[in-house]
DNA sequence: TCGACTTTGTGCGTTCGTTCACAAGTGCAT
DNA sequence: ATGCACTTGTGAACGAACGCACAAAGTCGA
């Protein structure tokens, strides 16, 4: 059977602490290092793990679950190991368990606030967006400029005006800004986020931002990733052709058509 | 004049990752190799220098558009070399011809169709950015499949019933298909995309969608991202509680507040 | 207790990406 | 012309990330 380690809530401070006076940027509370790569996947393996959780799954070994995630073992076993050594070999990883720790590496324990300013389509897709209300960060706040959006209800919370914003954060104990703005207006939203205390910004208007040193922001950006998706077209096209050019019908072409289509659901 | 600028810790990642098979980094139409890398930056670049165009700017130097795109100088340089030598020493970048040739580079000349699948608050936030339809990928088609939305106009196109999905991509030639449906969802929708002869996703469902090779998917998780925020809040409160156990208070959090800010604007 | 089998954790070579630093080119003033 | 100020393009060093392949560590059945 699986090994039973039952310090779950409790031995969040057994398992690392060392407390070593120095801690370079890079550094999480077990004094381990995470890279970053690692961490822009886990939330990837949390996801998996809790949707085998709820199948009922107890033990998953490293292959299932990197085919589950789309990566490849090897590499999920290195990103989990730089975690600790939560695996037992020849069995698996306890599923449990490893939601739970992965949990405590992204902060999740933690109860992160949120606010989200801009309540268009996007800004109300995102406030009703249940997947995060779950756990670890929750949205505390919407703001907006527009007269007929403000006082509205949206996900149970009431949309306030602009001028509230340095307010709400502050008090609010908010740490994470969402911008969903058109574009023109997001600087000056994040200048005023920062302002109110905001350290983390998560920026969904078409612009580059300028923040201070200390502020992290990411950015997610629709038509960005649809012209990189317009790259790989051209590119494949490019490559058909010449394909086509030499043999008349080999190599990628094909992949896409039938012949992939038989195996593509391998993995379940 | 210490530089404001922070770097975006994992802007290489990011969000996206190609879930296909290996492709053989791009090849231009002049034979060079572009790597990914660059490609997810190229986009930035663009925006960065219609921007500039719109404002009346001729020529740019790597240094200012660096700036503008929030990069480093020598990446920016080392990106533009690999679509080609469009620069002049002493002076900089012309920046409409270099709009031309990221756009060509990026597949932009072509016109790519999109049909946009889940017509919720997220569908229609997507179908009404107007940021893509000024060039090179254009929205041909939404689908969902609650009767109360089948038949809506948004943004100019009719929504239409799943049960079209293969007839509406296979005649109207889409090759990008967006999935911004329930997770569960996600995936029946992409392997019908797919049928249609869709070749590239972009997946805004929480799902690590399977695809035959030769399929390309980026995919754009709103947790994820607040997820690997999370994980810098924290690491930042844990380097600030130790660094208060050293020297009393002079901690990052002051970065934070008004003495970054004064900085923080020097770009523009 | 033993041996066959499974699966983790990781050392290592490779590939990919970033940054530095500078030679080579360009424009301008003199 | 000549020299100066400026900026590109890139070689080279460095560093991060990937993935193979395997020893170590565990399970299970007899």
């Amino acid at each position: 059977m699986s090994a039973p380690r039952d310090d779950l809530p409790a031995a969040a401070e057994a398992a690392g602490r060392s407390t070593s006076a120095r801690l370079p940027a890079g550094r999480t509370s077990t004094g381990r290092v995470v890279p970053e790569a690692t961490v822009a996947r886990l939330p990837v393996y949390l996801r998996s793990l809790t949707a085998l959780v709820e199948r009922g799954v107890n033990t998953v070994s490293s292959e299932e679950l990197a085919i589950e995630a789309g990566v490849n073992s090897a590499k999920l076993r290195k990103d989990l190991s730089h975690l600790g050594s939560y695996g037992t070999r020849g069995v698996g990883y306890d599923c449990e368990y490893l939601v739970y720790q992965i949990s405590r590496e992204l902060g999740l324990a933690e109860d992160w606030r949120v606010a989200i300013v801009g309540i268009g389509n996007l800004g109300h897709a995102l406030a009703n967006y249940g997947g995060f209300a779950s756990r670890g960060v929750s949205v505390v706040a919407l703001l907006d400029t527009d007269p007929e959006v403000v006082g509205e209800k949206v996900a149970g919370l009431t949309v306030v005006p602009m001028s509230e914003l340095e307010h709400v954060v502050a008090d609010g104990g908010v740490s994470i800004g969402v911008i969903a703005t058109p574009g023109p207006a997001a600087q000056e939203v994040c200048e005023r986020l920062v302002a109110g205390g905001v350290t983390s910004i998560l920026n969904f208007a078409p612009t580059v931002l300028q923040v201070p040193e200390g502020v992290v922001v990411r950015r997610v950006d629709l038509s960005t990733e649809l012209q990189i998706l317009a790259f790989h077209e051209q590119r494949r096209l490019a490559e058909r052709e010449l394909a086509d050019l030499g043999t008349g019908r080999r190599s990628t072409g094909d992949a896409a058509g039938a012949e992939g289509l038989a195996g593509w659901r391998m993995a379940r």
